[in-house]
RNA sequence: GCGGCGGUGGCGGAACUGGUCUACGCGCCGGACUCAAAAUCCGGUGCCCUUCGGGGCUUGUGGGUUCGAAUCCCACCCGCCGCACCA
């Protein structure tokens, strides 16, 4: 008698039993001890406790972690699954403003509920190695890296210009400016000139373009490679004519250079403060109000002539200097040569205000009216004409950047102390290092107003001097969350570390990051952040290798009515009453199930009710296995063959192409041949198989069923291996193709040569009618598959 | 404009290295069970013809390479994503 299939009482015994035993706890490797070789880290990104609840996003993501996990550990290998908390940073102490509670309140509140919520969906992690960014004993090490990095002068602070968000009131970093608006709350951006702590990301940009055995996917490189935005080029250097300064400018295009018929500075550049007319002045003044976004939007360029002149170093000709707001201060030198005849802006820019354009690229791309220059290919003549100024001293070749250094300070409460006091006497001094972390202080009001919530308290504040023990005062700013999560992954190793934030020696023997799963969304911030820190702490020599994550996988989003499941869009869909209906297997299967797991994927009710079916199945199946076929079962047969086909897809799959959906198809191909013939005499090894490939994606319901078999502690057996000769066909389908056209299938014997297989096919009585009787002109054979005639 | 990814039935998708296009699932149609329904089980299901033997056509469009193309090459169309008055 088949009992019934009841999810929540299989999933719950089953959670409670590997709870018990710490079935994922893996231990670290110890020194002098020999250690296993083929090690496994695994890891998804961190979630945010910033709301009451995991997302179905979490869920697809996370159980391509487990499934991965699984198989890797059944397969031998040694295998770390972690998880933390991302639990400082806005998006946790807005969610706390919103419910009138203390940011600590409701993140640890939310991490409980999440917690839960993953347990409940049985992911095998190991919780022994947890952490949270908001604990001391986590964000001790975070202080104390970011003094490693002042001291290694890659964190510094710097007055200038910064995008405010007035809604959010603080500043954010340039990643995370989206259109000049706040990624977060939408709120337009707005320029600050503020004193503020930046990470040095720009000292390593030439590598951060360089990605070494990496298996990343082309779209992440192109677009970290697109935002850190190498442009090789030359800086040349005009002589004013009436002040007798040096401007310089920085162009791609030094062939274009006899074609310069004027000059643009920007309006912020300070050669119009100092030299330009009253009316450019004027302009300046207005134009470089004007936001990025408003003057990259005006239809018609606008500018003033400054009533001065630019000496052309190549051949002399004397250039009006002009101010317009097409040319931006933090791109490049601020100014640039105009060319109206081979650059699109500067053409309208000439045409606007009546200025000459000069041609001097051919249509062969050769250089024409460049004098000495004449008949080079372009190429050619770029460098011909930098290496001519540079021997003159007016010009070099440079390479310029988009991308600028990172600013971590935030004038918000809810984050990171930054360790450092500020003294009259003494500057910027680091907090010694015995007396981190500098705890973050529970403080009444944290709402934000402008000035950092922590500046108003005084206990906090003010402090002695490490240096010169007189009065001090702390640096009231926290640090941007993303200084958290650029280590966070290194902690995981060694998360009980009370002397270091990783011991060297465990962190290089698991990292790289074997398989690193998440949001395409941190492309340009995380995930460029944390490369920046390793690459340090390897320069350093904390840590052995110079890339933190070896293989980069981003999962699609999770849809419901055509839009990404989000909280302001008001269709969120959590994983609790999708478990509450359906149990937490059918939930992880059909979060597979749906489709590639890096396409979005519209989440249907239909389609769940499919894969509920597809485990009531197996569950009826194997019941009959168990009572029908012979309990010493035969381990060849076509059921058998089918099994062995499986176990090859399944791991091929998983292991190799990073593949979820289609291994679910495969069993449910094996389960669906199982279930005419339970009685078979390979049923048993077939069923056997199909619960021990489906054990990564329905944990609970495999286990239950493998006990059902007379086995137990599925989760520890080792990972099936296909037995290579039951692969083997003793016949099989030819395909008889006439002119590539498909004529006829003939079952054949797998050891038919060649020639015996194009006289089988000629003997099909279709193929002849296609051959009318006549010789083929000629005959393609491929083995175990096909034979085309061609007439 | 520059860069990246994609386009296969009614739907999600499979086909990995050029070799049987549409696996698996959803939906739909028919049948069994039932007083009836749900659930479950069995069978069918790309499109168009058909004398029911079968025939023709199908992977965004057009061309090419090849005995053979969803797959490789060229051009174009459409969609999504990143960067962008970046000199």
């Amino acid at each position: 008698m088949t009992p019934r299939y009841e999810p929540h009482e299989i999933e719950a015994k089953w959670q409670r039993v590997w709870e018990d035993e710490g079935a994922f706890h893996v231990p670290n490797p110890v020194a002098g001890e020999p250690t296993a070789e083929n090690h496994w880290y695994q890891l998804e990104m961190l979630p945010y406790p910033s709301g009451p609840s995991l997302h179905m996003g979490h869920v697809l993501n996370y159980t391509m972690g487990d499934v991965q996990t699984h198989v890797r550990r059944r397969s031998g290998w040694h295998v770390v699954r972690p998880m933390g908390w991302d639990a400082f940073g806005l998006p946790a102490e807005n969610a706390a403003i919103r419910e009138g509670k203390h940011p600590r309140e409701t993140i640890e509140r939310n991490i409980e509920t999440m917690r839960a919520q993953m347990k409940r969906l049985g992911w095998a992690i190991d919780w022994d190695r947890e952490v949270s960014a908001h604990q001391p004993t986590f964000y001790r090490w975070t202080q104390w890296l970011f003094q490693q990095f002042v001291k290694n002068d890659l964190c510094y602070r710097r007055e200038g210009p910064v995008n405010w968000c007035p809604n959010d009131q603080t500043v954010i970093a340039n990643e995370y400016v989206v259109d000049g608006h706040c990624e977060r709350c939408g709120a337009e951006v707005e320029l600050r000139n503020m004193t503020q702590w930046f990470m040095r990301t720009t000292a390593y940009a030439d590598e951060l373009l360089e990605y070494p055995d990496a298996e990343w996917p082309a779209r992440t490189m192109a677009i970290q490679r697109n935002w850190i935005g190498r442009s090789e080029g030359a800086e040349i250097l005009f002589d004013v004519e009436e002040t007798g300064d040096d401007i310089a400018v920085f162009t791609t295009r030094a062939d274009t250079l006899f074609g310069a018929t004027f000059f643009v500075i920007a309006p912020e550049h300070p050669f119009v403060a100092a030299h330009a007319s009253e009316e450019a002045k004027e302009y300046a003044r207005h134009a470089g109000a004007r936001p990025v976004e408003e003057r990259a939007a005006a239809t018609k360029k606008t500018g003033v002539f400054t009533g001065l002149h630019a000496v052309n170093p190549v051949n002399g000709e004397k250039l009006p200097i002009w101010v317009a707001d097409y040319v931006l201060m933090d791109y490049g030198t601020g100014a640039i040569m105009a060319v109206p005849a081979h650059d699109e802006r500067d053409g309208e820019f000439a045409e606007t205000f009546g200025l000459p354009a000069q041609v001097v690229i051919d249509d062969d791309g050769k250089l024409v009216n460049s004098g000495r220059f004449d008949g080079l290919p372009a190429e050619e003549g770029a460098r011909a004409i930098v290496a001519e100024l540079e021997a003159e001293g007016r010009g070099k070749p440079t390479v310029h950047y988009r991308l600028r250094d990172w600013s971590v300070s935030r004038q918000r409460y809810w984050g990171c102390p930054i360790p450092f006091i500020h003294c009259e006497q003494c500057g910027v001094v680091p907090v010694p290092e015995e007396q981190l972390p500098v705890i973050l202080p529970d403080i009444e009001d944290y709402a934000p107003k402008g000035k950092p919530p922590l500046a108003a308290n005084e206990e906090y504040m003010a402090v002695e001097c490490p240096e010169c023990g007189g009065p001090a005062r702390r640096d009231p700013d926290t640090m941007d969350t993303f200084v958290d999560s650029s280590w966070y992954f290194l902690r995981y190793i060694d998360s009980h570390n009370h002397e270091a934030p990783f011991d060297r020696f465990v962190v290089d023997y698991w990292l790289p990051v074997s398989q690193y799963i998440g949001g395409i969304d941190h492309s340009t911030g995380h995930l460029l952040y944390s490369r920046f820190f390793v690459k340090a702490m390897n320069d350093w020599g904390m840590v052995g290798f110079r890339e933190p994550f070896a293989r980069v996988f981003h999962q699609g989003w999770v849809q419901l009515g055509g839009t990404k499941m989000s909280k302001t869009k008001g269709n969120v869909e959590g994983p609790d009453e999708i478990v509450d209906r359906y149990g937490a297997d059918a939930v992880r299967l059909y979060i597979l199930f749906m489709g590639p797991a890096d396409q979005d994927m519209e989440w249907t009710p239909d389609g769940v009710e499919g894969i509920v079916r597809f485990l009531r199945r197996l569950w009826r199946v194997v019941h009959e296995v168990a009572e029908a076929a012979p309990a010493e079962g035969a381990r060849e047969g076509s059921l058998a063959r089918k099994a062995n086909e499986t176990i090859v897809r399944v791991t091929d799959d998983v292991l190799r192409r990073f593949q979820f959906h289609t291994p679910i198809s495969a069993v449910m191909e094996l389960v669906n041949e199982l279930s005419g013939a339970v009685d078979a005499p390979d049923a048993r090894f077939a069923t056997e198989t199909a619960v021990s490939l489906i054990q990564p994606y329905a944990p609970h319901v495999a286990e239950e069923l493998w006990a059902a078999l007379g086995h137990e502690r599925l989760w520890e057996e080792p990972w099936p291996v296909a037995d290579e000769s039951q692969l083997v066909r003793e016949t099989f389908e030819l395909v008889v193709q006439v002119n590539g056209k498909v004529r006829d299938r003939l079952e054949v014997d797998s050891g038919l040569s060649e020639d015996e297989l194009v006289a089988r096919a000629r003997e099909s009585e279709r193929v002849r009618s296609y051959l009318n009787g006549g010789e083929p002109r000629k005959t393609i054979v491929v083995p175990r598959k096909l034979v085309n005639f061609v007439v």
